[in-house]
DNA sequence: CCAAACTATGTACGTCGTACGGATTTTCCA
DNA sequence: TGGAAAATCCGTACGACGTACATAGTTTGG
């Protein structure tokens, strides 16, 4: 199943959001908050990836039942809500530095952030989570473009290339880095167990192009290095690509 | 539960993908073959999704009994496989005209295939299906970049720049769609339902470029239009950035 | 004609989110 | 001060999933 941000109720997502809840008068003392609730979720979704991350094991984790945290948290979807705001809290402000300089932390800043939370890749955010970290977010993001002479659009639409491109490079990263942890398999071990086998189905006559890239490919980086090296050089494109436009102003 | 490329049995997935099974002398007659499954599974991912695709709504499909698949496929992983790859074979190859022409082809070819396959977005293709559409479609992006003074890491670079980037936009546009087809729900309704309760509890001040930029992007296009303005918008400046550096050999 | 090879299927297990209802604990008010 | 109200906590249960396993049925080679 795939996890989506913005599914639960918008109502109870934003009174968890912004943190509204009035302390109940009467009944039982609380044992947790919403907060240590999404503290303890956060911590399994890194170390266990968002397949490990149930209700039950929140639970477990925290010593109650798995029905408990309904007391809490309206449900999964709302719950994945305030762990997606949480994380973007993480995020830093790009400084005052030349605007290339400003864009090019941002993409770092979602990078480092990727990897530290590579969770937030599984959730499709059609819908983010409306935040105090998500909209501080963008209002960050907007700033590192705000008087260069974009129209409102233009600004939107950089902000979105450059974290776009982000979270792209990221998920190949990320992926390259789960897959290796879940099988196991490292990717050279793992083209070496591939390659014999494929070497008796094709003839590498019919792939020329494909066969001397990746070979070139595969001897330059030992696998770890490609995915930030992907980065390295389509941030330097993308940045290029942008400053064509700034500079027709 | 996310789905992975290449989680199945290596040997057994490149037997499917090339097919080479021998056909069985003896036992019942088949009452379907390998290829057969994948196409109703492909249908099936079409329209409902990866999240509808199960081994038993597949099996309802084509009118056996859920244990009758294992007969033609090791399990889903490696059904998976096959379908990512007959999927890529929908994919043409880019022309002989200028480079630039050549990578927008790419780009657009790509766009187009995952709004026709949404659910390609949604496995992780660290270690991807090495049947011959794949293999053939790196052939084809990287003749796009052959000839052009870079080097073959550069070309690499290039191609997984531009196909990273439709996939990336392409996913924006996918999952604004599947949102509203899950939701019932459009962007505009959304905004408007979550507004109201978000007045309440924020002050427009704290954040005014988003609240400037926001209320733009809201006049200017109605949801629908956003995601492929975004999608040429990037495209333009990514393929800027790769001219850059063209033009510096 | 029978045994080997192959297809087809029913049952069962452990996973998930969470609806529901009941038991328990704390507080407010008459 | 006692009982109602409000809140916490949790056990049970349901229908979905992939697929292991055992069994039954069908076709063909020797």
């Amino acid at each position: 199943m795939t996890e989506y941000s913005g599914s639960g109720d918008p109502k109870r997502s934003l009174e968890l959001l912004w943190g509204v809840q009035e302390r109940p008068k009467r009944g039982p003392k609380p044992r947790l908050t919403a907060e240590e609730i999404v503290r303890a979720a956060i911590a399994l979704a890194d170390a266990e990836g968002l397949d490990g991350l149930s209700m039950r094991s929140i639970a477990d984790g925290l010593g109650v039942s798995p029905m408990s945290i309904y007391t809490y948290v309206p449900g999964k979807a709302e719950l994945i809500d305030v762990m997606v705001d949480r994380a973007f809290g993480e995020l830093t402000p790009p400084g005052d530095a030349d605007w290339r300089a400003r864009l090019e932390h941002i993409a770092r800043d979602n990078w480092a952030l990727f990897h530290r939370h590579p969770w937030l890749l599984q959730i499709t955010m059609a819908r983010p989570p409306m935040g105090p970290s998500t909209l501080g977010k963008y209002e960050y993001e907007l700033r590192a473009v705000d008087g260069l002479g974009l129209t409102d659009l233009e600004m939107d639409s950089v902000v979105a290339l450059v974290t776009g491109f982000a979270e792209s490079a990221a998920r190949v990263s990320v992926n390259a880095a789960e897959a290796e942890r879940r099988t196991g398999v490292s990717d050279e071990q793992w083209w070496e167990s591939v390659a014999p086998l494929l070497g008796t189905l094709v003839d590498e006559a019919d792939y020329p192009l494909g066969t001397r890239v990746g070979t070139a490919a595969g001897q330059e980086y030992g696998a770890p290095a490609a995915p930030s090296r992907a980065f390295e050089f389509g941030l330097a494109r993308v940045l290029d690509g942008i400053e064509v436009l700034i500079s027709s102003r």
